[in-house]
DNA sequence: TGCCGCAATTGATCCAGATCAAGATTCGGA
DNA sequence: TCCGAATCTTGATCTGGATCAATTGCGGCA
């Protein structure tokens, strides 16, 4: 079983800060377990704290009206969330649910807001990770604004991290990611076909997808589609 | 003519810094004057520092293929734009330029970030800034991906800031207002004008709009569209 | 090993909003 | 005040992706 500190040593956010107040971070934290396919808090509840996960998978998303889902986040292992609204003092935009049996480090928000205040270096590097943050989700609404089906899919999986083999791993189920691009399952699927069979990825075992075509695979992310 | 001073003094995202912290940003801006339809920056430049709006109207938008755009904020006097990117020290991730003359302050990157290393009460003002615009980000996921034309053009209205005769005004072309929601001037032209016969709005003199039926409005943001 | 249930694929249709194409207004400038 | 250019409106058509509807595939479990 991992450890507060374990999780926290393995997380992005919290590898340029200093020893003391990682020390401090560790000591404020405590553990939180979730069951596969338990919610961890809905859209416009109260703030808990900071999540850091360290194990399983945590999908963030928003509800629309008529309970049409769209997922913002995928967070496994060393990822972090719930940090906006812990910074910002304000509800929970969006909900949060566990896809798998997950392991969570929480930062409660008052002592985490604390710490915050008393620790510049800590704050900076929240900033930067901010920061980023910010990034993605604008390079998200550029995904959905600026980009059709093949676009959006070639585009992640250019940007998703490669394991040692080259290939990327799809996060759980397919829906999920579909979801994530704003298409429904049965698009994702389809384009998928297409790009495979247009020779541009394939598929190796489990989940796992190797790009044939890199650079083919970029030009469609500028919009250059190949035809049938 | 507006100095440095009185820029920063308007601007909300410096209001909560203390005096100290206030002198030495002021110390550091220098003035920038864009005429209008000038190019402030385009997307991937370096980016030169944080910019704060004085006077005048600034589109900060991104470009996707074939030259389609998509506005992503539109800043007036007191907001402020790139301070991401000069926050995370990475080339600004979209293009910006005044639609009209423009009068801004610039608060040149290494400077700021100079001043955000030893100054922990701006930091603390810069993240509660930040986080505001990460929230405001998600709210613009949201529109686009779970809302149709009605719903995200009555968002934007009842979200937008009233003139002090309840009145909204809408920011210089409709045309910008269109791409901000991810819509074509026709369709929001068609749209706005279902929405001013269904009697829940109605048109003032000179781009300005009353919100008739507010309620009504609401139940629209929330996907309820009223018949034709 | 064979069944059950969920996920993924595949096919057939549908629709909101885009695109194309004219007019109608508005606005700045001489 | 009038003119020209740009914006806005309105109408007709087109289309990418959604929706509806079966199948097929696969993983766990007794």
């Amino acid at each position: 079983m991992l450890s507060v500190i374990e999780i926290l040593a393995d997380c992005r956010l919290f590898t340029a800060i200093p020893a003391k107040s990682f020390q401090r971070l560790a000591a404020m934290a405590r553990l939180a377990k979730f069951r596969k396919g338990q919610m961890i808090f809905r859209e416009n509840e109260d703030c808990p704290g900071v999540y850091v996960v360290g194990k399983g998978m945590v999908r963030v998303f928003k509800t629309g009206a008529g309970g049409k889902e769209h997922v913002l986040h995928i967070i496994e292992a060393g990822g972090t969330f719930a940090e906006v609204a812990a910074l910002g003092g304000f509800k929970v935009p969006a909900s949060a649910e566990a896809v798998e049996a997950t392991l969570c480090a929480l930062l409660p928000q008052a002592f985490f807001r604390k710490a915050l205040e008393e620790d510049h270096p800590l704050c900076l590097g929240m900033l930067s990770g901010l920061s980023l943050w910010v990034k993605h989700l604008v390079g998200l609404l550029e995904d959905v604004v600026l980009r059709d089906a093949a676009g959006r899919i070639a585009n992640y999986l250019l940007d998703a991290p490669r394991a040692a083999d080259g290939e990327v791993a799809l996060p759980s189920l397919k829906r999920y990611v579909a979801s994530h691009l704003n298409l429904t399952s049965e698009t994702f699927s389809r384009t998928f076909r297409r790009l495979i069979d247009a020779g541009l990825i394939s598929i190796g075992k489990k989940n796992h997808v190797r790009i044939v075509a890199p650079e083919r695979l970029r030009s469609i992310v500028q919009g250059i589609l190949p035809k049938e």
